[in-house]
DNA sequence: CGGCGAAGTCAACGCGCATTGACATCGCCG
DNA sequence: CGGCGATGTCAATGCGCGTTGACTTCGCCG
């Protein structure tokens, strides 16, 4: 993330392409996360990382390029895959968690399932989807039938971040508890 | 499903209130299914339905409350709850069956989830789910902590959905048993 | 210090959209 | 059969959008 230094040390460069483009960038991410291809708009896009419209047809080629960046971007901030013990358990705790507990996560996610639903972007949605998630998730299962598991394995992981997403009210309590634990034991089941 | 007939017989009434609403109502469940709210063309609704698109104003006063119609008839096409011990493998088989077999329960399920996404319809969405999907799940359920319950149900369900509409090419061969198997055990553990 | 290209600004255009109001036509009911 | 309300038609309006091109300003480099 690139930060703009707003007040100390006014930049030796006002007119930096790279953090213009960083930050039209960000704010790309976070509009198209929130309001899916087709709610968000280039102006609202441009007016928040404080930069005029043009800029992004001259950096980005026009609004299908910004989406296409930002979609490429929004995949580094990667989901956790570590050692298959403690998987289930963070996965569920992840879902159980508010959204607001890991923003960018969260953020990633809404832009993933926002890109899915328009046609637009539906095929590239596609094609990053499966180098970046399904691609991974299925070598990092191994063993017989990997292609079939990791498809459930990502069925059942895209199915609970909708419906977070639908109802975000946060889990508390002992429906916390119970969520926790059925969908840690559905991920104990599938990378096994 | 109102139908109208074409060759034989010309409709006695050729101004009928009623069929008007229906093809209205039917072109536009298929078009937002298909396209989404932003993406459905009111204009192209109304010539879908072989309709002025003045009438969708007089009909349902405008394009949200067309959608909001919409959606309350999608839900008709209503989902397969019945005994307990069928379920998980019926649900299976449809989740691994292929996009055309069931053609009505995939524009539904379509339907939802382009309606997900969009934030000027996920409110009605969030409700209509409450009320006609999680609550009858939660009550079909039953017993010990049935809200939680139902959520991981309600989330499992979604996510292979949203799974196979995303990769929307037919499960085959050993592959397609693998994945039945393993989303049927874990339906089945879900309503125990 | 001077110019030249990169970075940023501004305004306009064209398009598709939903919506609206005035108008035409049908069909029922008295 | 005559009128009046329901049904359908047409055209116009306004809005937000992405895109484009000409213009201005900056900062580096010779």
């Amino acid at each position: 993330m690139t930060e703009v230094a707003v007040g100390e040390r006014a930049p030796v460069r006002r007119r930096d392409a790279e953090a213009t483009r960083a930050a039209i960038l960000a704010a790309a991410k976070r509009q198209f996360a929130n309001f899916g291809y087709d709610g968000a708009a280039l102006r609202e896009i441009a007016a928040e990382a404080g930069v005029d419209v043009a800029l992004i047809g001259r950096y980005f080629g026009g609004k299908e390029g910004l989406f296409t960046e930002a979609l490429k971007a929004s995949f580094e901030d990667r989901f956790p895959f570590r050692d298959r013990a403690a998987f289930p358990g963070e996965i569920a705790e992840m879902m159980a968690g508010d959204a607001q507990a890991r923003p960018e996560r969260t953020h990633a996610f809404q832009f993933l399932l926002r890109a899915a639903t328009s046609p637009t972007t539906a095929p590239l949605l596609s094609l990053a989807l499966q180098e970046r998630f399904l691609g991974p998730i299925r070598d990092w299962l191994g063993g017989e039938d990997a292609g079939a598991r990791s498809r459930v394995l990502a069925g059942a992981f895209i199915g609970f971040l909708v419906e977070r997403l639908i109802r975000d009210e946060p889990l508390r309590g002992r429906e916390r508890e119970v969520f926790i634990a059925r969908v840690s034991e559905i991920f104990g089941r599938l990378v096994s």
